[in-house]
DNA sequence: CAGTATCCTCGAGGATACTG
DNA sequence: CAGTATCCTCGAGGATACTG
């Protein structure tokens, strides 16, 4: 970002820190752990890959991540410098303050199931998971004729857009906004199964250890601190 | 700004705040209790008022504060709404970061006296100034041939470009880098006096309670801490 | 897998003049 | 004092095709 012209601290962090999406690239890789160029790419869909190249070398520059395995063809991790790590607070702040003062009902824009799917696979609790493979199907309201599927093994989670070779093992039907309201913890996942909000079709060991498998979204606690 | 259509309190928070020129605005009011739209503008020389006059409006739209006062050739006033009092932690995450991993020495584009003159003036400890108004002048070695003054009077402190209708009571000469890193915490005004960096002109009661008249940046507990 | 290179568009924001 | 209105420029970023 152009410079401020100000000998301040505050304005020399906004010209590192407030071009468009650096903050949320920081934000995925400070609270998540995302290391990876895809990764990032796939949780940040409406920003382009020549974009993010560019946020990411810019990042790079400031001080703020290095990419030490940067080879072509190679599989490269960004990784924070102290300086990335010790951006903690400032995402925190924007957490605490945008779940109590700019947050509410998702915008019809928000509703990504793929990227829904790319976060809960982040999150799950890898411990929690049954020995044996299990397939969890999502159906969403919003898309009918579409499946989404988690493909959750303790080595390995990943997300599937078309049926995989696996038989699914947990049928899961709900509306995208309600799954959305789950993930953020502004509807418990008993409460929304409770009231029919969501639907669940599995074999009853299954479906009672389903909850456990996800972390859910880690902005969960201070979206439910301000509900 | 734009959407970035994620439902996600950390992006909600960034939409609001992420334009150019907003968290500026935004640290203005929260740090100094700035509240009209000239004294933003002078704090903010580069920020064309057009511009301005659009992010306050955006501001205002977000919720972050209200200009109750508005009115055709009224001073209106602008004050923050409880969402924007609780920026506070957002401004003070910036600046510890800032301080700490994007400070340094002052860039020459940093270097403006009529910015560094107007914070002073904005940070002046009204109860330790004399009973009678007292005028101090600066040069800057940067800038010779021209003098910027600080009429100091306990009911009123201004700044003046041109020569004021008082008599100058103290003359201080330094370099801008110099008063920069004095309001800033990274040399103290007493060693900059003793190294000669700034030298001093007055009446030797005036030279002692100098130092008292002026509270230095709110930014400067921060970047001392770091440096 | 992780990018780069090129072309193109549109909107952010500066400059300037004007106003209740 | 605190803006608005208008015109204009330039650069941010998307789309697309290509690559070690």
């Amino acid at each position: 970002m152009e410079h401020y012209g100000q000998y301040c601290p505050v304005s020399r962090a906004a010209e590192l820190l407030g071009d468009r999406w650096t903050l949320l690239i920081v934000r995925d890789m400070v609270v998540d752990g995302v290391s990876h160029f895809n990764d990032l790419s796939r949780g940040l869909p409406r920003l382009s890959r020549g974009l993010l190249a560019r946020r990411l070398r810019e990042l790079e520059h400031a001080g703020i991540l290095t990419c030490p395995s940067r080879q072509a063809g190679r599989r490269s991790e960004y990784q924070l410098t102290p300086a990335g790590a010790a951006l903690v607070p400032i995402i925190e702040a924007l957490l605490e303050w945008g779940s109590a003062w700019a947050f509410g009902e998702p915008r019809a824009q928000e509703l990504d199931p793929v990227v829904l799917m790319w976060w809960m696979h982040r999150r799950v609790c890898h411990e929690h998971l049954p020995e044996q493979r299990v397939v969890v199907e999502f159906t969403f309201e919003e898309e009918p004729g579409r499946g989404f599927w988690l493909v959750l093994g303790r080595r390995d989670v990943s997300v599937c857009l078309h049926p995989p070779d696996f038989e699914t093992d947990v049928w899961l039907t709900t509306t995208l906004r309600t799954m959305y309201q789950v993930w953020l913890g502004r509807v418990s996942y008993a409460e929304a199964v409770e009231t029919g909000q969501i639907q669940v079709r599995a074999l009853p060991a299954l479906e009672r250890a389903l909850p456990s498998w996800f972390l859910w979204s880690s902005a969960a606690v201070a979206v439910r601190r301000s509900a």
